[in-house]
DNA sequence: CGGGAGGTTGATGAACCTCAAACAATGTGG
DNA sequence: CCACATTGTTTGAGGTTCATCAACCTCCCG
């Protein structure tokens, strides 16, 4: 895999996929114009490419369109820590264009679609459009508020408890965006992916994982995770859940 | 202790005791004007107050400027995880103001004084000011890189490798402030503190903080720690350090 | 003088890691 | 088509790291 990006040149925020999902706040006319003009492209990844990596220099921002991706860091000698997961909505790489280099890196979970902005233009954005600068700083907060919580979770709770955490907060944000909607669709991820975002090693997340399959919070598929018992996993993980009144996005 | 900030009104930003440092860019004079003119007054806040606590309406931004303090969640039973620690400079308060409840909680490790800022004005901020806006967002960002290196560190760190990292960040961030100039400074920690940042139990944690200092790299001292060989601390953590250019504070 | 906060230490067991092996599913080249 | 490699999951054994419990100690303060 880990395919290059695939450019796709001149295509409308018109038709946006975005757009007409509830979680999202609309735009005003000439905010749209503003985003439609600040838009290269679209790019496309495969499965397992890398959309960033840690230290290049980061010309453009995205958003991402369609599709699941995780940020990670990694230690020299390997260990690979799991940030957080992206997914539609989602901006990337605002970081590395404040600073210029990113601190971390990107990799598709899945095939990706994401909107391609140039950082030159940021200024202009700051300039002429001050509903959309607040935007951005809403976004890093939000951002900020969600390692909050993995902090709190990868720190405090334990592995149980953080793998229900995990499955249960993937669940609900992909449910927001309606990628399940119709039917069936599971979490792509694999037990190492899980592995490196609690901090444990792959077996003892089998293990774990084993235990809430046990107790039919969820299955595991396929290349997978399938959700059985929300509530289940809200209940063991002590945590309220998700609550995304509409949201901001670029 | 626990004391509520005592108020003080009408102080100017031109005494500000940050303006002089290194670390931090200069205003224009139009943007020190504003500032001031968003600025209410300061805050003084004993040692263990509750500058904030999670849950309530955030009414004010606050910008340190003296002393140290730390933000932190907790699970319903009480566990508690230290997520970042606020020094002078740091903006406290900013997901608040967006999203509208505080998410966190900010304890004063020392003393502390803040300026206060009232929310309400973050608009006309956006709106006059775009330059300060961006800085906005890069303060955002920046406390999101933090928590980035902190979720790899609690991760994929060993107790000994974390602890070494945490001192060696404070110390370094510290120093940046010139907290430590002109001869003595410990950091203003009890090793609970530093149990609820790692993630480990205190017995654990005070076990590990000796191996450290059994190797000369810290000192524990009454109430805080001192650094030895920050040099050793870093290599230990297998971390490059911190590298802060000039950056900007409201 | 007593009490509380913070630090130190040892014993014991649970949680978690590493090593090792095996299995299923999938894809590849001959 | 089969042989073979690769990726991801599963399981057991044994060892390390870390938590919990229980003391005890020092310092400071009322």
């Amino acid at each position: 895999m880990a395919t290059e990006g695939k450019f796709i040149k001149g295509t409308s925020c018109n038709g946006c996929p975005l757009r007409p999902l509830q979680v999202f706040r609309s735009f005003k006319a000439d905010e749209l114009a503003f985003v439609n003009h600040l838009k290269l492209g679209e790019l496309a990844f495969g499965s397992g490419a890398a959309v960033f990596l840690e230290g290049e220099e980061c010309e453009h921002l995205f958003t991402v369109l369609s599709g699941w991706g995780f940020r990670y860091k990694t230690l020299d000698d390997g260990r690979r820590q799991i940030l957080n997961y992206v997914m539609p909505g989602d901006l990337i790489g605002l970081q590395g264009s404040l600073t210029g280099e990113m601190q971390h890196s990107i990799e598709a979970l899945s095939p990706i679609r994401v909107c391609v902005f140039p950082r030159s233009k940021l200024s202009e954005l700051y300039r002429e459009y001050p509903e959309l600068a607040y935007d951005l700083t809403w976004i890093a907060a939000r951002e900020e508020r969600m390692l909050d919580e993995n902090l709190l979770s990868i720190g405090r709770r334990s592995a149980l408890e953080r793998a229900a955490y995990l499955i249960a907060l993937l669940y609900q944000r992909a449910t927001t965006l309606e990628l399940f909607s119709g039917g069936w669709g599971s979490i792509p991820l694999t037990q190492q992916h899980v592995a490196d975002t609690l901090g444990l090693s792959i077996v003892h997340t089998n293990k774990t994982l084993r235990k809430l399959a046990d107790r039919g919070l969820i299955r595991w598929a396929e290349k997978g995770c399938d959700v059985r018992d929300i509530d289940g996993l809200l209940t063991l993980a002590g945590w309220d859940g998700l609550s995304e009144p509409k949201r901001p996005f670029i």
